[in-house]
DNA sequence: CGGGTCATTGATGCTCATCAAGCACAGTGG
DNA sequence: CCACTGTGCTTGATGAGCATCAATGACCCG
């Protein structure tokens, strides 16, 4: 149970030899050609940040995009006085902090270690008004966020603790299934198995409750044996029929 | 205070002079021009839609874009036992079911009465596509909707029912700023008077509240002095700083 | 008039937040 | 090596906030 994680962890530390930097090199998933990539990243700063930490020095959001290379990082808004909503979650290789989007007073943490490039927007605005393709697929992805939001409003607006619990974990399963150690992409790991990245009062903030609630709806859901752990931040998904009408949908 | 509301009434039902068809002769708002407005309409059908009508005969929302003449309309999403969530709020002139945008299972109906055209996908899609500075524009409406959805997320998931009350009229001013009987928009009434053209119950869908709780909150801002209704549905707005405060944020 | 929708208000109870205690583990420094 | 501290997680006890159920009034329309 411990060796499981620490085993997760040293793969979350040593850069992996499948994942992110080598899909950017290809061009940013489905988003940009390798061609774009290229000339993104040269006109951008490499950065390392490490968990927990703010992506910019503050409200430099207006000035830079930010393309993530490795990790995970949380888009939040925040109250006054410090209440906070995880408005979504961004793994690699993805964008944030979209050209021409309004200014939006946004805080973006990484949640585990992160690589990211700091685009100034102002060029890569440029970059995308001479090119149409790129800008239509922009497009097509800033309608998918939007898509998504709206799926997780009706999520806080209108689902039980319980529901919202069992949607998070059908919603994560695939984005974040576990990688066993040493091996490439979800070999050898029993199908259905999940390693979260965020911490239990994380996962408060993504769906509106507290850490404590979180904790005690994972507890129910275990006990009912519709998913199982082998560690707080592994999880096994053993019945995703159950799981599914306990999502209420 | 019955005056008021079936002069209210009146004005809803007689096309008034001066919105929203003029508007999409000269262009539906800021989002198209007038040239554009015609080529669209040319391969349109326009269609007359009564309060709590659904826009479409279901779902052809896959088959066409909306764009909205005149009056409002919630965008929903459902869960299957009922409970549903307003995920938008679209007055005219504006644009629904936006071109290229996933489909992500929607329900639209009118909140008032609501003249639309019907556009179908496919067409708008390819007249877009050979219009760069036209899917530039929708590109920056797609971010902006996601910002306000991103908004609301904030307010459903962290907010209590008062400040989600008091954000929503907060919100609402201006958008729905009060028109006198007979006049051009907003001359004659009291600044900061509101029409709201929702019930309690739809509210309540927006804001991930029952129709009940909306009430009551009401009657308590009421009772503070922050507001005043004339009407159920005319609000007037005595104390924004205040409201502010209790909007918390 | 009767039936429908919309709104208000009261009584009650459930869900979830809050407060609190305790455990496991990692990192630090003596 | 072992306290010491900090973070993350779990679990229990309690109470607040909001949903639910119910009754009533205002208005509209056939």
């Amino acid at each position: 149970m411990k060796q499981l994680a620490q085993e997760a962890a040293a793969i979350n530390k040593a850069s992996p030899p499948c994942p992110t930097c080598v899909e950017w090199q290809c061009g940013l998933g489905s988003l940009l050609t390798a061609d774009e990539s290229r000339q993104i990243a040269a006109i951008s700063t490499r950065r390392h940040i490490t968990p927990g930490a703010e992506l910019m020095p503050d409200s430099d959001l207006h000035e830079s995009c930010v393309a993530l290379l490795r990790g995970v990082v949380k888009v939040s808004r925040l109250l006054a006085d410090g209440r906070q909503q995880i408005v979504s979650l961004k793994a690699a290789p993805d964008l944030l902090g979209a050209p021409f989007a309004p200014p939006g007073d946004v805080s973006i943490r990484a949640v585990t270690e992160a690589e990211i490039y700091c685009v100034p927007r102002h060029a890569f605005e440029s970059i995308v008004l001479q090119n149409r393709s790129l800008e239509h697929r922009l497009h097509l992805r800033a309608l998918e966020d939007l898509c998504e939001a709206e799926t997780l409003l009706l999520t806080l607006g209108r689902k039980t603790a319980r529901e919202r619990i069992a949607t998070f974990l059908l919603e994560m399963t695939g984005r974040f299934r576990a990688v066993e150690a040493g091996k490439r992409c979800g070999e050898g790991v029993e199908p259905g198995t999940l390693d979260l990245p965020l911490t239990r009062a994380e996962i408060g903030d993504f769906l509106g409750l507290t850490f404590e609630t979180v904790s005690r709806q994972f507890a129910a859901l275990r006990r009912e044996g519709m998913i199982e752990f082998s560690d707080a931040r592994r999880v096994l998904v053993r019945d995703r029929t159950r799981l599914r009408v306990a999502a209420g949908c």
